[in-house]
DNA sequence: AATGAAGTCAAACGGCTGCTTGAGTTCACG
DNA sequence: CGTGAACTCAAGCAGCCGTTTGACTTCATT
């Protein structure tokens, strides 16, 4: 068939490789970093204790791993999301972009909801390789800062740069808190007509009719 | 002097127990309920391994009083920072009560912050002992939903309670996450300027001038 | 002074943790 | 077929976990 050569030995050990990530990721969505266990994370995916050992070093390394995986996974979408706004977009364009990932995940489910909650956990507490991907993260905080300084002239800069945090904070917490649940089992289209107006709404600030 | 017996046994039991509770609040407001260690939190309070068992039964029965302290205190100042408000307010005034509590635990630090923090992990992570201080929790969301559809009539009433939940989570979220830490930093006056327009903004949707 | 309840403490317990070991299996390659 | 690398596995390691125990101190009461 192909020219390349089988070789189901390393075919095999890369299955291992595989789940255990998978099963890790899982759990890492499940619990966070704190309560995972090396025989938990094995049992799971099927492998031995000492796989995790043999393939990663360490538990440590293997949820390093894991994290950094659903990180670069997740930083992909939001860059594709916002990269594809052209400069003079409405508000509720950009929260709709800004969204899209994560409701996404949440319609689909999953490895990608595993992959948003996981990136969640990891936003309340950094890990020490978090260094690595921060560029990639300043990228997707300088996309939207982009079209909301055209969006909104009259805000000082540094007032968008916290109503981002804002609204990515507020993104995290739906998909970690048990409200999340109740998202999930809602289409795309619902929970982006519930969540569209609020994003935007923080983005633009009080109106001054009070 | 007093008519009340000293007993200085009772005493030092009470201090005994009251530093276990403080260190407790202080170790799950910085890692939460998983990565707590009975050792860890003994040392820190200065007592005895074995106080733990003695004044609460075990690890978990203390790390449960000590939620259901913080629970307590959060929802009073809570219920307290939206009860002054009458029926006809603004959007931010109500944003401003709504926030008082979390910007004034920022600006107070200390316990007044784990207090929050607590809170605010517990929020991801519900207890078994929730039900107990539903129908308080309960009351903070009626209270403030109440001045919302004053507010805002011609919103349905389901999108304001998302959007009360979108409110709450994102200043749960803005407490635990490392901005918070930045936040801590800023005053109190500080805090509520940028919060308000975010919060106003985010109970009232985007407007319809997109 | 004797009594006994309240509280403290060092030491130990079984159990679970992450990790290692060495033998065993699988399979491409000479 | 023999060799050796890649991989798996049961068993065992030291160490920390929450909890218990029984002796000990402290102190109001009688």
């Amino acid at each position: 068939m192909a020219t390349e050569k089988a070789d189901l030995r390393r075919e095999a050990g890369q299955r291992t490789r595989d789940g255990l990530l998978a099963a890790t990721l899982e759990l890492l969505a499940q619990r966070g970093q704190e309560g995972l266990t090396l025989r938990e994370i094995t049992e799971s995916a099927g492998a031995n204790v000492a796989a995790v050992s043999y393939h990663f070093g360490s538990l440590k390394a293997l949820c390093d791993t894991a994290i950094e995986h659903a990180l670069e996974r997740y930083l992909d979408a939001q860059i594709e999301a916002l990269g594809s706004l052209s400069g003079g977009v409405t508000l509720e364009e950009l929260a709709a972009a800004f969204a899209r990932p994560m409701v996404g995940a949440l319609a689909a489910g999953g490895q990608d909801l595993a992959v948003m909650r996981t990136v969640a956990r990891v936003g309340i507490d950094p890990p020490q390789g978090w260094d690595r991907l921060a560029g990639k993260f300043e990228r997707t905080r300088q996309d939207a800062l982009r079209v909301l300084t055209v969006a909104l002239p009259e805000v000082d800069e540094q007032e968008l740069v916290f109503r981002t945090r804002c609204a990515a904070g507020m993104l995290n917490w739906l998909v970690l808190a048990p409200i999340g649940v109740e998202l999930a089992a809602e289409s795309a289209e619902r929970i982006e007509r519930l969540l569209v107006p609020v994003l935007a709404g923080a983005f633009q600030g009080a109106p001054s009719l009070g």
